[in-house]
DNA sequence: TAACATTGTGGGTAGTTGTGGGTAACTTCC
DNA sequence: GGAAGTTACCCACAACTACCCACAATGTTA
């Protein structure tokens, strides 16, 4: 059964091997259109876990990012910071993509690892993290939480 | 006899099998509009039970999350807790879907369970959290009710 | 009331999916 | 130019899922 193109929901429990490697949902590969080339773009997330973008989609954002002024600090920041961890991975016939030693690093990646699908990108965690971001996130702002769930009408 | 598309009403007795499979009351099933490809889209409920809703009423809800902005906080959150608990399941031939051991977990549900039609979704519920979360609810406000009756003119 | 159709429930099986490891190609460094 | 390390591709297996068939219970029609 295939969702909506290049949407991705659900959370799947997966296991990262000895060469880094780790299982691409088979529902997500499904979702992925054509145009993708079997392709991801993953980079950091702004919590700490990996971003794993389709190429299509990470396409439109280096279209935003072409259009963001150098004359500006904080944009000149912004795409340094962007761009600079981003890479390109192929997965391979048994649907998997390779995860550099530093991504690996930076989202205190272990054995485990929880992948949640995020509409239009997908979030690699390390489950012990992702549990203590659960706990923190909910107290930031009640209110305003609250607020998007009445406007997105669930 | 054919309801109004997409609508449902009615709550309905029945039975989670051993491989976690419940029926789709037939009546719901005959409501689903085409473009639905027998399919639904099962997460969790705000209450504990499990919210099921049509394809097509998940992807108006799928727009709405994937024009938030993975830059603020709050949002982020809110998209990785909607979309994480989220899954499609087309219903097989006998017309069930399957439920995920988390979801069953979830919402407590053992052998019998009951699903409620909710207008734009349905709720799957054990029958006697049902019961207990009924008798909290008419305590909370009456004056709530007062407030509604002005809305709705039933 | 009998025959039939529909609906709900149970279980078997073939195909898919996730995981581990092997080998060849390629890169890098001496 | 050759050796060591790294990467990408391939094969194999175990677990699981989705699909299929069968039957019982209920409702419907003649």
């Amino acid at each position: 059964m295939t969702l909506t193109n290049n949407t991705f929901i659900g959370e799947y429990a997966y296991a990262l091997d000895s060469k880094g490697r780790v299982n691409i949902p088979a529902k997500f590969r499904q979702a992925l259109s054509k145009d993708n080339k079997n392709t991801f773009v993953i980079t950091r997330g702004m919590d700490s876990c990996v971003w794993v973008y389709p190429l299509t989609q990470w396409q439109k954002i280096e279209t935003d990012l072409r259009n963001l002024s150098s004359l500006s600090n904080i944009h000149r920041a912004f795409v340094r910071n962007t761009a600079r961890y981003a890479s390109p991975s192929t997965y391979d016939k048994q649907g998997r993509i390779t995860l550099s030693p530093s991504l690996i690093e930076y989202a205190g990646l272990e054995k485990d690892v929880q992948i949640i699908g995020m509409i239009n990108k997908m979030e690699i965690w390390n489950p012990i993290e992702l549990n203590r971001t659960d706990k923190q996130t909910v107290k930031i702002d009640p209110a305003a939480y609250d607020d998007l769930a009445e406007k997105i009408n669930i």
